[in-house]
DNA sequence: TATGAATGAGGTTTCATTCAT
DNA sequence: AATGAATGAAACCTCATTCAT
């Protein structure tokens, strides 16, 4: 007796409750919670009693805004990866400087990870957990916000400040320089915080990018205090840590 | 929520079975159809049924050589990790000149990385599936492959062909990179093969690590077609910008 | 993950369990526990806990011979038919008169339902519970049931002994009847038995179907006590009117 | 497992409303819906918001109209059983014969049926659903409606055109007879229309029960033609409609 | 009177683990 | 040492029913 499966777009989630704000607002409850869960004990040693107690609301009511329990976990990655879409744009705001902007956008982008990272580990533990449709759906928005990087690279070559590189693989090797924090938390922690990581990381990468007029601009930046600076002192770790 | 056992250090497996020499050879036999099943369809979505039929045993043959099903998880992804510890020194040997040996070490680790892109993957997935005493082992692990190429690092160093980099810093950054090719195998598989990935990622990497001494080197390296050459003509990928 | 689907005959019934002769032990134990539990509470009101009690089976033994509580069902309805195909032929096994065989078939039938009552009312109540493919093979097998009785049907009108009547109709007529005793039990039981039900029911019956030949084998078959003879004085019954 | 309600006729329905008009009227609404989602998909696998929706109410009103989900049951099959009441007497109206008003109540009756087959169906695979109280009020509901016919019966039996057969068992094969039709669809559908199956077999009935005068009558009114009239060609359903 | 979001008990099913053979 | 049938706890999900609006 089983009704009938719409093939509706993978991506939509199922609902029984008609006012779309109260959805919106209800999912969104429910998946902070599911983030908060997932990334604490795993997708599936988390129960759906588990995210219920967490986002205090009874078992029935999530099944009244979601189709199964895939959906909370396609629902927690999409947010997670809308964290980025959100973050830089507003960052980027009003700066205009190319090589400023590049470095604004990484320092923006290393933060939400630095912010949240559990929710990183989560998407790379768990992503292969979603059915492909939605998974390529989760990739398809991490290609997005690697674009919003990409631009500003682009802008760099094109003001003849980074080198004529391949920009696609230098993008991803700062995202994954970045994802790297929260991966290696475990080792990266204890020695020193977000922000003096990447600025390592990212003088490290820069110094084969850059043009020569691309490393005078970046001296500026660096005197003004908005680019990764070079250390001023104790190197390892000056006292900081955090996680 | 059982925790320690203190008795015995928790990497150490229980089996009912006497003879060493057998119990090595069924737990290799186990950690293969384990690594096999865990990539396909992920630790807890695989059944000790699906591991029994993969290595062609029976179920209550596991438990003879296995305390639970976690301890199969923690087989395989020390046996994963192994396989890089396994592979490197080996084609080091005879290789004296330091930014060569960095150069092969690099290359070694990335051709391991591409024959197990799945075992890779799944170290990342579930190293966190693991309690903590077996999750500090696996880290471990990974520390001390790491250090097989920071060896490589400090030499170069020392020897004026790379600045006073931050080793452990760099180490990781290629370490992502290798893992990315993994990680990202959606992204960049389609694109090039392995050896183009690494090739092109080491030389963004290396420009800015390089001193002068260190450059002249490469070059030699390179004619000699033991180092990431320039390209001579992209293949999948001629329309790609590059270095 | 899940793994694929193999499009096996509808009415395979999937086990885990190799040992072909205990499957069918366990099988007839599940079946019997499900006919009791069904015939008493209903398929739906029934649980798969109720049915493991009533077999004196853990719940996860039956889901190693059964995939599904549908298949339940339709073991159950099938044992319920397969009754009705098992206890005629032996019956008229060594019997040759067509008219005999007739009334023998009849009476054969009438005892099966008479005897499991519970499980031919299951039968009417709960076919539809089950998939289409299913529903058929229950009907193709009902279907065969009525052939026996239907041959007996064709060799008395050979014989001259019936007129020649539309036999299917009149064999689901039979068949009806006989239900009927189960279906409206709540209505006979109280006031005859089923012999008494058939034998004057059909009466009835053949009373518009008979030759005169025909009547003159009845009348013989009845005095010698093997079919439908006329009561010769109602017990339960005195007061009824009656042919 | 709860039982009686004494206080209660367990018959009478919970409603909060106070305007009987407006009970009456909702209530049928709900009939009608539940009839027809209970007919397609049975009772236990119709939810109640198939019925709200099919009834185009909500959730709640329902339950402002009906004590629980058993109730909407009840109501369907009490309305199903109504239609043959109130469809035989105005058939019956204005006709005088014994004879011709027994053949106008099987036809009346059959009529009733084959409209609506799922209804019957669902009357037979229901009403153990009900308890037990209830599931009384419908069997004596049936046994009313039985009455309509037996009646007749009993008008040709005093009039001398049927022998003198036993009521009851007669108009339960009658019945059963006509049930047939809708419980075995799948079956005769295909093969001829309700007329046809009605008035062969009411002829295969009545040729054992009419009296000489009985039969007399009954060519009277097959030559006009309101009665079950010897087929005049193709026997096999010359075409007609099916389910 | 009408609505529909919220609840949570209870059903089906899976699967790690045991143990008799 | 090897097998695989048996167990049962625990997970996911449904849906009758309530109640605030």
């Amino acid at each position: 007796m089983k009704r009938s499966a719409q093939s509706v777009p993978a991506t939509k989630i199922k609902t029984t409750v008609e006012d779309p704000a109260l959805v919106e607002r209800r999912r969104a409850q429910l998946t902070q919670a599911a983030i908060a869960c997932f990334s604490e004990h795993g997708y599936h040693s988390t129960t759906i009693r588990d995210v219920a107690e967490r986002a205090d609301v009874s078992i029935g009511l999530i099944y009244q805004y979601v189709g199964d329990k895939e959906d909370l976990l396609f629902m927690a990655l999409q947010a997670v990866l809308d964290g980025y879409m959100r973050q830089i744009p507003p960052a980027l705001e009003g700066i205009t400087g190319p090589l400023h902007r590049f470095c604004v956008a990484v320092q923006a982008y290393s933060r939400v990870n630095g912010d949240s990272v559990d929710a990183t580990v989560l998407a790379y533990r768990e992503t292969k957990s979603l059915r492909k449709e939605r998974r390529s759906a989760i990739m398809r928005k991490e290609l997005e916000t690697n674009e919003l990087m990409a631009a500003c690279v682009r802008d760099c070559i094109d003001a003849g400040l980074f080198e004529d590189i391949d920009v696609d693989l230098f993008v991803y090797q700062i995202v994954m320089f970045c994802h790297a924090w929260a991966l290696k938390a475990w080792h990266f922690a204890p020695k020193m915080d977000v922000d003096t990581y990447v600025e390592r990381g990212l003088r490290l990468m820069l110094r084969g990018v850059l043009t020569k007029a691309g490393a005078k601009w970046m001296r500026k930046l660096e005197a003004s205090g908005v680019a990764p600076a070079a250390p001023e002192g104790g190197k390892k770790n000056a006292g900081h840590r955090r996680l």
